[in-house]
DNA sequence: CGTAGTTTTGTTTTT
DNA sequence: CAAAACTACG
């Protein structure tokens, strides 16, 4: 019988509610994991088949968790379906391919293999790629597909030339994904949806099957996975969704708050319940954060509380270089392991970018402490694991074009770009995929003295495909580093191994090995399909003593009793579009991530900033964060009334030095000894733009930041120095 | 035609 | 400071 004393009368009401929708408005802090593991453990217990449950989290770590979790509770796992969106919805489409006219060992594109599907379709429908970079083309046809626009619906409603340029781009794409067997991350929801909206047998199949829907996370879904969970839960309405609208952090990805504030309109009879009890953080802490979400308009009104003690003071500090930042973090970790008992796996240091991990790295080996680093480039992502993972996905589906354009010449085999034109136009003339060229010997004559080398990479590769059918994946990864002599060719690129490429390699080697263990039956998509749709945090294991590095998206979800809270300055955190954008939206998902990064925090948190920061290369002067200002001193140690009146000082020379809009105060320094020779409204003459007119000139450390307007290009921004403007 | 060196450009956050 | 894009050489 499971025991449900240990919750309080909200979190109750909300275990035994089974049936019907229900929306759970769940603090942070507030227990929440605990209520949906409950709730599924007591439907089981109530003689729901676990087969007929379908529960959505935001990582796999979080789903491997709640599985382990239930499992413990009522001795079932295996059954019930716990994954996130992206897993789901790969899973069921290895299923449904064929209704799409795919099949089912699809490749999935990472956002680099779109962008170099995007640029070929770009070049062979001869637009100017300066005008369309790949890279926002793929944001906006990422946004067309989370609002389930198909390229034909893009162009039949073109809003302007450019929109109907993008909707020929998208058009030409996805002929290539589909040419290509391949699918990107956001067909991975867009065709799911698909599939269940033009076939109502496969749509009641799944339906009959997902009886009972939880949603974890639900702040942070999409519109694309809006449509799909209702689709799935219109048939029995049976629908949990949890979250939290203050924690919502993924505005940019296309998750939309309106899911979570409308769900009630969208369901029926449906009941609220609010968690706002928090059981991890000291009233401190917990005060911090509640005062500053508060701040942002956009947000139901709520009360967060807790029984637990005040607690130690939130720590403020400042120091005047951003290594010495560094420094303060490492000397407070020493002191916490000494002085205060905690291990090193109770410290997190959390950070805005990616970018700002090196020197605290530095400054963590300087000083010997353990660490672990999540993010920044990814393990999957590095070159050389890409170009293998580009072999594998090229053997387990040879339509795979960017895979096969990637290693054609990797290693060198003297295949270079105009070999490759040729191929494909033939390809494309007769209407048959890159690799079906190379098979068929009757092209060779076309391709002259490069033949030779072609049909060499053919039979290779028809060698590789023979031997995956009969060996596990970390055998033919051995296989093929030896054959097409990858390894070899990095021993001779970097024969000390100084950027620990064949580390890497090694360590890939290993982990396909581990697969092999854990799946004994698995094959070489499942594990392709794995590795695509793996997240940083998921490599995230509590038995290491270490301390963990991560930016705050990342971090959402785990709780550390202390947490280093860095660079905790205007234009970094916020970060600067947000302190320049027109509308208060980016500005208030900055505060909720604030937010997310405080409410980490079980007993300790540090925050601190620099006067100066080296980026990209120069030196900049920020202020201190707004939000470090929004927090009522109270809450904080006693060196805030010191911080405060240097904020009062910042604030005041801002005024002085710099007119800029009245909430922009991140710059401290105006540029010396720098004269410009135009001012705004002069026409200047920029090197790729050409001639445009000059809009705003604002100072931005030592240089200039200027934006000129060019009549075909819009605004564009260029630092003074650096752009090298000359007025016409 | 293919590669190696040089110049330019740019920054959030990630499934 | 790097990665990416461009240019000149063999």
């Amino acid at each position: 019988m499971l025991d449900l004393t240990q919750l309080n009368d909200e979190q109750k009401k909300a275990v035994r509610l089974t049936d019907g929708s229900i929306i759970i408005f769940a603090g942070a802090g507030s227990g929440k994991t605990r209520v949906i593991t409950y709730r599924i453990a007591h439907m089981i217990e109530n003689g729901v088949n676990p087969f007929n449950i379908l529960a959505i989290t935001f990582t796999n770590k979080a789903s491997k968790e709640m599985k382990d979790r239930i499992f413990e509770l009522t001795d079932y796992s295996s059954n019930i379906w716990v994954s996130t969106f992206h897993s789901f919805c790969a899973r069921i489409l290895r299923i449904e391919a064929e209704h799409l006219g795919y099949s089912g060992n699809f490749s999935i594109y990472d956002s680099d293999d779109s962008d170099r599907a995007l640029k070929n379709c770009i070049k062979e429908l001869d637009i100017n790629d300066k005008n369309f970079p790949a890279k926002s083309v793929r944001f906006k046809i990422g946004q067309f597909k989370d609002e389930l626009r198909s390229p034909k619906a893009v162009l039949e409603n073109a809003f302007d030339i450019r929109e109907e340029t993008i909707g020929k781009i998208y058009e030409h794409y996805q002929k290539k994904l589909l040419t290509s067997n391949a699918m990107d991350f956001d067909d991975l929801i867009y065709k799911t949806v698909e599939v269940l909206k033009k076939n109502p047998e496969i749509l009641n199949k799944y339906q009959e099957r997902f009886k009972y829907i939880m949603v974890d996370e639900y702040q942070d879904t999409s519109k694309a996975q809006y449509m799909l969970v209702k689709l799935l839960a219109d048939k029995y309405k049976n629908i949990c969704v949890v979250g939290d609208d203050d924690q919502s952090i993924y505005g940019w990805r296309g998750a939309d708050v309106k899911n979570i504030l409308r769900f009630s309109e969208d369901f029926q009879n449906t009941t609220t319940i609010k968690l706002e009890q928090n059981y991890r953080s000291t009233k401190n802490i917990l005060g911090v954060a509640t005062n500053v979400i508060k701040n942002n308009y956009n947000r139901k009104e709520k009360v967060l509380w807790t029984e637990n003690n005040e607690g130690e003071p939130v720590k403020i500090n400042k120091t005047n270089r951003d290594i010495d930042e560094a420094d303060f973090v490492s000397a407070n970790i020493k002191r916490l392991i000494r002085e205060e008992n905690y291990s090193l796996k109770d410290i997190a240091i959390l950070y805005r970018t990616n970018a700002q991990s090196r020197l605290l790295e530095d400054s963590l080996i300087k000083n010997a402490i353990p660490y672990r680093l999540f993010g920044g480039v990814r393990f999957y992502e590095r070159r050389e694991i890409k170009d293998v993972l580009a072999y594998l996905s090229v053997i387990s589906n040879p339509k795979d074009e960017v895979s096969l354009m990637r290693i054609i010449n990797v290693p060198k085999r003297g295949i270079g770009d105009a070999t490759v034109k040729k191929v494909s136009q033939i390809g494309m003339l007769n209407d048959i995929s890159f690799f079906e060229v190379l098979q068929n010997e009757e092209y060779s004559k076309s391709f002259g003295s490069k033949a030779k080398s072609l049909r060499e990479f053919y039979e290779l590769t028809a060698k590789l495909i023979q031997s995956s059918k009969v060996m596990p994946v970390d055998e033919l990864l051995k296989l093929i580093l030896n054959e097409t002599g990858y390894t070899q060719s990095l021993i001779e690129e970097d024969p000390l191994n100084l950027d620990g490429r064949i580390d890497n390699i090694d360590e890939f080697v290993n982990k396909a090995y581990q697969y092999t263990l854990d799946n004994v039956d698995g094959s070489l998509e499942e594990f392709l399909q794995e590795i695509s749709l793996i997240a940083d945090i998921d490599n995230y294991k509590d038995g290491d003593d270490a301390v963990s590095l991560m930016t705050i998206h990342t971090s959402k979800g785990l709780e550390f009793p202390c947490v280093f809270l860095t660079g905790m300055e205007e234009g970094i955190f916020p970060t600067y579009r947000a302190t320049i954008g027109e509308t208060a939206d980016d500005l208030e998902e900055e505060r909720r991530l604030f937010y997310v990064a405080i409410t980490r925090a079980r007993k300790e948190i540090y925050l601190s900033s620099s006067l100066s920061r080296l980026q990209r290369g120069q030196i900049n002067y920020n202020a201190i964060s707004r939000f470090v200002r929004e927090i009522p001193e109270e809450y904080t140690s006693d060196n805030m009334a010191k911080i405060k009146s240097m904020l009062k000082d910042e604030a005041r020379t801002q005024k002085q030095k710099i007119n800029l809009k009245a909430d922009n105060y991140s710059k401290l320094v105006t540029p010396k000894n720098i004269t410009l020779d135009f001012e705004v409204g002069d026409t200047v003459m920029q090197k790729k733009y050409g001639e445009g007119v000059v809009k705003e000139i604002s100072p931005a450390g030592k240089d200039y930041e200027v934006s000129v307007y060019f009549e075909e290009h819009g605004t564009k921004k260029f630092m003074a120095l650096l752009s090298k403007l000359k007025k016409v």
